[in-house]
DNA sequence: AGCTGTATACCCCGTATGATGTATTTTAAA
DNA sequence: TTTAAAATACATCATACGGGGTATACAGCT
């Protein structure tokens, strides 16, 4: 099973790196590398329709950028794989590409052996990153720090679910009134007025 | 700068693991590796004394499972490293693990040569993951689909803001009573009854 | 012994909210 | 070109909600 051929399609607006990246791709074993595109518009119009594997796509390209490009070619086709190949690495970069469907996020300057070897991983259902940017999704996950309670918490969450004061209660078995005062309390340590606004920050940091 | 030695430390249950690890670890050049444990509750008592910079973690761990262990390793002792090193790849085990404060995440079977080069990956701020997992903490971030409409999606994330009716229709320009048709049509469409519910619903849909 | 935080419980009050309707216009797809 | 979806607007009504208070009890910390 190793020794199926893996299609790739370039989608890049430098004329030279496009060339080269073509070259080296095609001529190696196991790869082929029929496809090469300057920009978004022309690969979203041709790619559906071709047989490819692996789509590398670079994200600053001239008018419509590779991550809007990623995201309208995964919608359509859903069985290719996407790995940026770019100069940048800022976080929102990375995560809108994730977003919107790639699968890789690689730097320009991998060298050849290792793209390779990345576009096997790609194609073999993995998700190659350098281990940098890896970290810089991994920080995503971390919880900053909790100053609810577990009652608050407890309560934040049912809230959450579309419980109203009354049902919380019961859920809980507590007053009413002691539900209202823990919500007023939730509110002021997350320093919101309302529940929609506090189950937003919970969830963005991670409390619920 | 990277010659550096790094200061590791294991938790691992397993005598013959343990013992194989701390050998290998230990004779390698630039690390150094003087405490392994075979439980979580004994690591957490010393490791916060220790000079270490990474600490390899077992998951499986008799009493407590080393992902607790890391959660409370890693609020008091910010600055080391964690990778897990375990033979569960469950999206669960990962995701917790990560939110624990794990750096890095690879599997039992990872060959010696390879840990190596992981942990010097960690040490230099990397997070080093077979790209296997990489692919499903990846998949995490895509978008199902969105059943709203541009405007519903405008409205929902100034709800979300903590906006009455009233603000949003002037942020947008509408009559309130837009702003409420709206607001009826997005619950409708997310099978919630109230803003809470919906906003919930929205964030862990990836809609706002 | 005093302080702080948490959990519990109650009151009043004005208003924002959600449910249930009707209705027109614009836009996009079939 | 008809149809459907989206966007716009308005009315009524019961009630859930948030802001303002006050209060007791118990925990841990200093």
């Amino acid at each position: 099973m190793d020794r199926e051929i893996v299609h790739i399609a370039i989608v890049e607006d430098d004329h030279e790196i496009r060339q080269t990246l073509n070259l080296i791709l095609d001529g190696s074993k196991g790869f082929s590398c029929k496809y090469a595109f300057p920009d978004a518009e022309s690969a979203i119009a041709s790619i559906p329709n071709l047989p490819v594997d692996v789509v590398l796509m670079d994200i600053d390209l001239p008018h419509k950028n590779g991550i809007e490009a990623t995201r309208e070619l995964k919608r359509k086709c859903p069985s290719i794989d996407f790995i940026m190949l770019t100069v940048q690495s800022d976080d929102d970069s990375i995560f809108e590409s994730l977003c919107a469907g790639a699968s890789g996020y690689l730097l320009k300057d991998t060298n050849p052996v290792d793209l390779l070897v990345h576009i096997k991983e790609v194609f073999n259902g993995g998700s190659p990153m350098s281990s940098q940017i890896a970290r810089r999704i991994i920080n995503s996950f971390r919880i900053i720090d909790n100053p609810l309670s577990e009652r608050e918490t407890e309560i934040l969450k049912l809230l959450s679910q579309g419980l109203n004061y009354k049902d919380v209660a019961q859920e809980v078995f507590l007053s009413p009134h002691t539900v209202k005062t823990h919500i007023k309390n939730i509110y002021s340590k997350l320093h919101v007025n309302n529940r929609a606004e506090a189950i937003y920050k919970a969830i963005k940091q991670k409390l619920i």
